[in-house]
DNA sequence: ACATATGCATAAGAAAATTATGTATATATT
DNA sequence: AATATATACATAATTTTCTTATGCATATGT
């Protein structure tokens, strides 16, 4: 770790792709999600992550539904129409992001 | 642009590859090269550029050096040895990021 | 009994940017 | 000659986005 200040910027992307592949989720369930795939490389704190589920909910790109499993409530959020949308958008943006940064950082051809 | 904000924290990295790249620069050319490089992608401002210097030098990463060219001056920053290191540091990471980012977004094999 | 895991949430503070503003010289355009 | 744009530095106010701390509550493992 010690590059956790990379993924500033970057954690409604990360939202948003989860839900685009695995239709619903529920927040706890994202945090456990992002550090398997991520190999424990990036951990999401609840401050952030609740945070940014609600906006983008009041953004109109995420549905909730709360359900009871047991006597502990979950929250589920899926995309909705615009959220998809959204998410198309904000994945383009990340790979151009991600093949300008590594033109900057790993020049295949000596640019600079 | 729009994804100005994925740039978020790389900035300090951005610097210190160019500083590692052509020796010895100064702000304005800083901000030229970074726009020539990614196509007018990322435009860094004088707001974020400048304190983020300050901040590397005071953090003894950077050298200093005034020129006065015409009328004008200019602030040339090169790498001090620890600069060098920390410069390798950062490249490390930064490839870390890029390839986790790479593997949340676009995975080659299904893993979610 | 006690610690850890599950599950939500918000508040205080820090970090890093954007936007706005300021100063000054140099060059190109009308 | 006047005006706009480019070059060159800098800082202050504000915003965005996160971390850290705290709070509440249930479930499970030791």
């Amino acid at each position: 770790m010690g590059n956790q200040k990379l993924y500033k910027g970057s954690l409604q992307t990360i939202i948003l792709k989860l839900l685009e592949s695995n239709d619903k989720m529920y927040g706890y369930e994202i945090t456990q999600k992002v550090k398997e795939l991520t190999k424990g490389e990036l951990k999401i704190t609840e401050g952030a992550l609740y945070p940014a589920l609600h906006k983008l909910e009041a953004e109109g790109f995420l549905d909730v539904e709360v359900a009871k499993v047991g006597n502990r409530l979950r929250k589920y959020y899926k995309l909705t129409e615009n959220g998809t949308k959204e998410t198309v958008n904000k994945l383009e943006e990340m790979q151009e992001f991600l093949r300008t940064m590594q033109d900057l950082v790993n020049p295949k051809f000596s640019l600079e």
